[in-house]
Order: structure tokens, then sequence, then C-alpha cells
DNA sequence: TATGAATGAGGTTTCATTCAT
DNA sequence: CATGAATGAAACCTCATTCAT
């Protein structure tokens, strides 16, 4: 039989990590059923076997795919060239995304699913992921604010941006009415005038 | 064994609510078994309906909790002596204490289910929540900081506030290396120089 | 303690049955809970314990009961100075009474379970209940219409009015527009029709 | 195991009904299990469920079984051409026959069932299949008896037959001894005798 | 004696996974 | 390669029965 292209395969994956993330945020992952991942995906129950091992690593490709998504910039700020605000900005403009709400629930159930198994591989993911960023905040600030840093915990203060980020994420899906943009310009406004520089123009 | 008394009976569903609040937040809801709840409260699995309905009730009952645990000074902030930027340390040294590990976790789940559900009543109280805190929020720092708060956009930076905060529990969940209290000295650092006010002497 | 007189004791058996038969006719047997029963006797789950030795005790005793209800003076019509026709009538006069519904459905509960478990014991009051009531209705009968019924296998026709009997009870349960009265009335006057006599002639 | 033939899936939904049909009249249908109907089918648990939606809908369409398998000739007397004597004595000897007996438990179990939870729909059907049997008794007896018939309340009279056939199905169960033919022919003989015509000679 | 809280076996039902077709 | 019927372990929940009070 095989003649099946890769590509074909590939393709087949991509749509059952689609319908999976769509089932396993609507009902979370332990509520979601293989049936209703399959259904979704046009596809039948045994078919998904295929392409996933089980239940749990179709779970894991989805918070990879989704951890993908969400991975940023930050991770290589020094291939762009923003700078910390305007990266931030849109950084956090971005939460507003359709399919940002998606991803946001992903996350917080892997990340629950990591921390109520112990998962050691998983948490080292989160703790790398997030030394990752936070060189890289720090990295645009020094960029941007330099000197005036001088006075400031910087590393605490890249932990804070990142929670902060986080937390707007977090509350935006419990409260779809909050506005991560504008919490960010009020925080980019107590840092320019914190750092003693002009607040940027932007429209 | 009739007869018991109600402080014994309430003794007893608190028992129940401990036990199931610990095995939840170990397992998640869905996985949870209320055979291992039962064992957990040194009861036999049977006993819980007594006191609960169903497994969703026992959960309802858990998230209560810890939404209680969790509510905080902030809600009714001129009841307390304190100021701003103290009741904000205490908050954030708090989310380091024993325990608090659990009631994220609940709490999240909780979320993560109304989500899921569109569980409209749960949201509002969400967002009923957020409001009473960002108004305390607010009010302690017009407290505090009177007038220097005129060029901020202070309903925002409260969102921010109250962002960074949940934010910070969500993170010390997946990273527990985090130091949230830290991580709050950098902000009130920035707020404190932002405000052009001397950051406050604490020990 | 002691101290309760044996009339109370009766009384409180003979409401634990009452409740019993109400509380079995309406769910049945299996469906009906102990709970349910004591609680439509107004008494405690443990105490119907101290009257029975366990539910199909109890079940057995409410059979009993709704037997004695059932039990007619078929069985003993030589006491009786009425004849065959005066007595049969009343007998399904009495099918549309009050009550009777329920005795219906407490004979076809225990008959059911008897034939299931294949009790022989049970069984054998069956048996013995029809010869009783046979031989009731053959004397009856010889003693109202003597020669005439020569021609007639008596036996088998006793039989067949208790059939008859006990399927007007039946389907008098299942359609509650049917009229048993009216059936005998049918009935009776066949018999006198075949047996060559001129029908009674009542209101 | 797939695209299995519609006719094997068919079958296999009808070996379900009769191993159902079997283990709820043995144990009734609240004590029979889901598990042993399963094994009396030769298969799983779990595969009951792909054929019926939960326990109460099998027992359904048991009884529906029973009750198509009940369903006599009477409902559709002009198709045939046998005369009513001939018909009902058909009728009363198929009392005998191995396996009404479990018709008959079903029949039962669904007629208290029905009474029980105050089934209106399935009160109806009995009612509208006791009207569709006693046109059909009517029918024949006119067909064959005529003119004789004019003294008798005819319906009246057909309700009594079909009282008569449910009591002698109902005390066969209970006392098997019984023989329901002997007690038709007794029955037979008091029509005859009634109605002024020569009993017909049968072997 | 009566109570009613507690037990715990056992039933129904779900669903991840397998494998014959 | 795909299908989807079947499996069977395991979960939730009920309720007859017990027994400390």
């Amino acid at each position: 039989m095989a003649r099946v292209s890769d590509a074909h395969l590939e393709a087949r994956r991509q749509s059952i990590l689609a319908a999976a993330t769509k089932v396993f945020s609507q009902k979370g992952i332990a509520a979601a059923t293989m049936a209703e991942i399959a259904s979704e995906a046009g596809i039948s129950p045994g078919a998904i076997y295929r392409y996933f091992e089980n239940k749990e690593q179709l779970a894991t490709g989805c918070m990879n795919e989704s951890a993908e998504a969400i991975k940023s910039a930050w991770e290589n700020p020094g291939a762009l060239e923003m700078n910390f605000e305007e990266l931030a900005r849109l950084t956090f403009e971005n939460i507003d995304a359709p399919g940002e709400a998606i991803d946001t629930q992903m996350f917080l159930e892997q990340g629950l699913i990591a921390v109520r198994d112990g998962n050691k591989e998983a948490m080292a993911q989160f703790r790398d992921e997030h030394r990752r960023v936070r060189e890289g905040i720090r990295f645009l600030m020094a960029k941007q604010y330099g000197d005036r840093l001088t006075p400031f915990d910087v590393d605490k203060l890249s932990d804070a941006l990142y929670s902060f980020y986080w937390g707007a994420r977090l509350l935006k899906l419990l409260v779809p009415d909050l506005e991560p943009t504008k919490q960010f310009e009020a925080v980019s406004h107590l840092m320019t005038a914190a750092f003693g520089v002009a607040p940027p123009s932007h429209n």
C-alpha cells in the first residue's frame, strides 16, 4: 500500500493536532474523548493511533504546537530590529488576537498537568523557556534604556514583566473585558517615567 | 452513630473538602477518584455522598473554599490601616506560603472549567471579584500616592498590577524557583521612581 | 427499656407494612429503598430491622398482607349465605374498590418474583390458594345450579372463572377504563343461558 | 472489525435482545445486570452500549419484541379463514408453548413498570391493543354466531374473553399445572350451550 | 429501643485502545 | 493505511445493612 506521500502524512498529523487542540481546549484534556477528536478531524478513532502513540502523546503534541505558537521573538530578540517597547506592545496586542485564548487554555492545561504529575521534564521546559525569555527581555531593555536601568534589579524586573504578561493572558481568559494592550500602556508609561525618558509617541 | 453534633458533621465536611482539594490539585478534578478522596479523608466512598451530591458538587465546594482563601484584604482595603505598598508586599510574600500552590491550582482548575463550559455565572464572579480588587488597589494607591498618580491611567495600572499578581502566582507554580516577593520589590522600586517618591525603607 | 406494649409493637409493624406496600407498589420492590419506606412510615431506616429481618422478608410480609386482603369468602363459601352469583358479582365489583389496584400490583410483583426465583414455597402457596378457591367456586355453583352443571366440566369451568377474575384484575390495572362488573354481568348472562335458568333479576 | 454488514449488526442486536429478554425474565429488569446479559449474549458489557443507549432502552427494546410476539391474529381476524372457535382454541393452546412464559413475564414486567411510572403513552398502547383485539373478537364471534348473540352484550363478553385469556396466561405462570386449553374447552362448551348451537366436534 | 451516619459491595456506564476486515 | 466494532478496566454512585450513640 504505502504510496502516501510524507506531505500527506504530515498534513494528516497536523489536522489531528488542530482537532485535538480544539477539543482539548473545549472540554479539557481529561474530558475530551478520542472519538470526538477523531470526529473533529474527520477520521476514525483508530487512525489517530497511526500518528500518536496514545492520548497523552497527542496532548503533548498539542502542547508543543501551542507552545510553539506562543513562543515569541523574545527568545531571539537580537534577530529583530525592534526595540523593547515596540516588541512588548506587539506581544500584548497579540493577546487579543483570535486563537490566543485557546493557546492560553492549552498552556494552562498542560501546565497544570505537568505540576500535578510532578513532571520534571515538562517543568524544566517551563523553566528554560522562562530563562530564555528573561534573557530576551533583559537584552532588549538594556538596548533601549542602557544606563538608566542601573538602579534597578533588571533580572527581577524582567521576571515581573513575564509574570505580568502571563497574568494578562490568564485574566483575559477569565475576564474578556480586560484590555491587555492598555494595561501594557500603563506599565510602559510607568517605566518611561521611572527611567526618566520621554514616553514614546506612538500614534 | 446517630445524633452526631452539628459541629462534628461540619468538621467531617471540612475534612472531606480538605482531602478533595488535595487530591483534586494533585490529579486534576477529572482524574481524581472519589475512592482516593475518601481514602485521603479516612472515610468510605459512600460517606462522601452524605455531604456532597456528587463529584461535581464536591469540586464546586472545593473551589468556593479556595476562592474564599484567595480573597484578600484588597476587597476591603479601607478596613485596614496598611498602605498600598505594605499590603501589596504582604500579598506577594503570601504567594510563597505553603498551601498557596494548591489554591492557585484550584483557582486555575476552576477558571479553566468555567471557560470551557462557557459558564456565564462563574465568569461573572471572576469579573466582579476583579472589579472589587481593582477598586481596592486604586483606593490604596490613591491614599498613598495622591496627586502623583495624576499623569497615569490608574485604572489600567491597577489592572496591570492584578495581572502581575496572578501571573506571579501562575509562574511560581510552573517555575518554583521564581521569587514573587523580589519581583514585587522590583516593581515597587519602579513605581516609587515613577511617582517621584523615595522608596520605602523597609528592613 | 422495653416497656413498649405488644400492641404498640404490632401497630408499628403494621405501619411499616403499610408504608412498604405503598412504596413497593409505586416503585416496584427492587427499586424501592428502605430509606424511602422508613420515611413513609415516619421512622428511621434502622428501625425497620427490628421488625423485619431484611428487605426480602418485608416484601414477603407485604405479600401476605396483600394476599390476605385479596383472599375472599371463596375459601370458606359454606360459611356464607350467599349464592354463587351474588358472591361472584360482589367479587368483581370489589375490583373497582380503591386500594385494590395496589393489591393487584403487589400480587403481580410477588408472583413475578416467585416465578423468577423458582421459589417452590411461594409457588405452592399460589397453587394451594388456587385449589381452595376452585373448591369454593365449585361448591357454590353446585349449590346454585345443581344438576344443570352435569354436562359441563365444572373443575375447568371453575379454573376458567378464576382465570377470568385475575385477568379482569390485571387488565383493570393496565386499562382503567374497563368495567369488571359489566364483564361479569356478560358472563353471568352467558352462564344462566347455558344452564337454562332465568337470569337473576338484580336491580 | 470495521465495515461489518448491516445484517451482521442487526443479528448482533437481536442476539442482545434475546439474551436480555431471557435474563430480564429470569431476574426481573431491576435485578438483571448488564454483565450477565452481555455474558449471555457472548459479548462484552461495553458492546451492548453500541446497540442500546442504556439498560432502560434495552428493556424497552425487549418489551417491544415481546409485545410484538404476543400480538395475535386477533388484530386482523378478517385476514384469516378461521372462525372464532378455532382461533380462540389455537390462542389458548399457544399459552402452553415453550417461550410463552417468558413473553408473559415480560408483558407483566412491562405492564407493572408502566403502571408504576404512570406512563400515559404505554398505558395508551395497552388500551389501544385491547380495543383492537376486542374488535377482532367481536368480528369473529359475529361471523360465527350471528343473530344468536343478539341477547348478549357482545362488547362486554369480548372484554371478558380477553380478561379470561390474560388471566389464563398469568395463572399458568404461577400455577404451571393449570391447563389453559381445557379451561377454554369448558368456556367454549358454555358458549355453545348459551348460544343454542351444537358444540363443534373437534377430535 | 430508636437513630442515622457509615460502610462497602456491586451495578451501570464510559472510553482508551486494539485489531479483524 | 483506514475503519469502527469490540474489549474490559475502572469510575461514579446507590443503598441494604450495621452499630455507636
